[in-house]
DNA sequence: ATTACTGCAAATACTTTGCATACCG
DNA sequence: CGGTATGCAAAGTATTTGCAGTAAT
């Protein structure tokens, strides 16, 4: 329950409805700290929300994404994993257990002239091996 | 012509058969420095080597992944594209026009203490528009 | 009543797999 | 011949779309 009222604030801010299913996406997103694809915010919710279709997981993380309250992330190359919006930040993935662990990075420093470019977002994923996996 | 000699000695160099299907592909990375998808391979290669088929082109890409000939980037969630090995860079995506420009930029710097964690690969990815869109 | 939200089913897109055929040493 | 390379068809997985039913204002 903690954080409904955060993610209920937050959708009122964008001036999106907050619906049930809304809230519980973004809260799981906010809570959580992970990096969830859709299958399992589906396999999650739907354990609660028993009618909950996978086109609606669909269809929220799309407009989350188009009001910046989620970012989608490029980690694998067949699928898409959401996390809340926050601050610049990176990723590493380990390669041995496939976990995703937040990075705190500096902002990256362009050798090239970006004279001309409207830079939106910056990502950043390393990928090895994590401690445990060694 | 120009570039097979060199995509065939980078082949024989990893131990790998530099069958034609193979050296065309590539070349292909190679000289034109561009980052195709599976399907833009297949559409340019096709129209020269009539039986392609895109499975071949999969196994080639996958053989030269492991034999670090090539890197699979992460641009889109949905495919994969892949670009010829060479040196740490980064890449620009424009959501206007996708065009993707490669871009030097400075290795990461970590605020985080990376002790412990095994770095293979850092993928740097910045999104926004290019010049020629505005 | 009108608009927005949800969800099913089908369609599309990307990639992988199994197996058969063709090629090369 | 024997092993590797290629390719077709089918299966698997991820995502999108069209449309209909439902809920909210």
């Amino acid at each position: 329950m903690k954080n409904y009222d955060n993610a209920i604030k937050m959708l009122k801010q964008k001036g999106i409805r907050p619906s049930f299913i809304r809230v519980r996406i973004l809260s799981l997103l906010m809570n959580a700290r992970i990096h969830p694809t859709v299958d399992e915010i589906y396999e999650v919710l739907s354990k609660e929300i028993l009618t909950l279709s996978k086109t609606t997981v669909y269809n929220t993380l799309k407009l989350f994404t188009e009001y910046e309250l989620a970012q989608a992330l490029n980690i694998e190359g067949n699928e898409l994993r959401y996390e809340a919006a926050r601050g610049f930040h990176g990723h590493f993935k380990c390669q041995s257990c496939d976990s995703i662990y937040d990075l705190n990075v500096e902002k990256i420093d362009f050798i090239d002239d970006m004279d001309g470019f409207i830079i939106a977002d910056e990502q950043v994923l390393v990928t090895g091996v994590c401690p445990k996996c060694h």
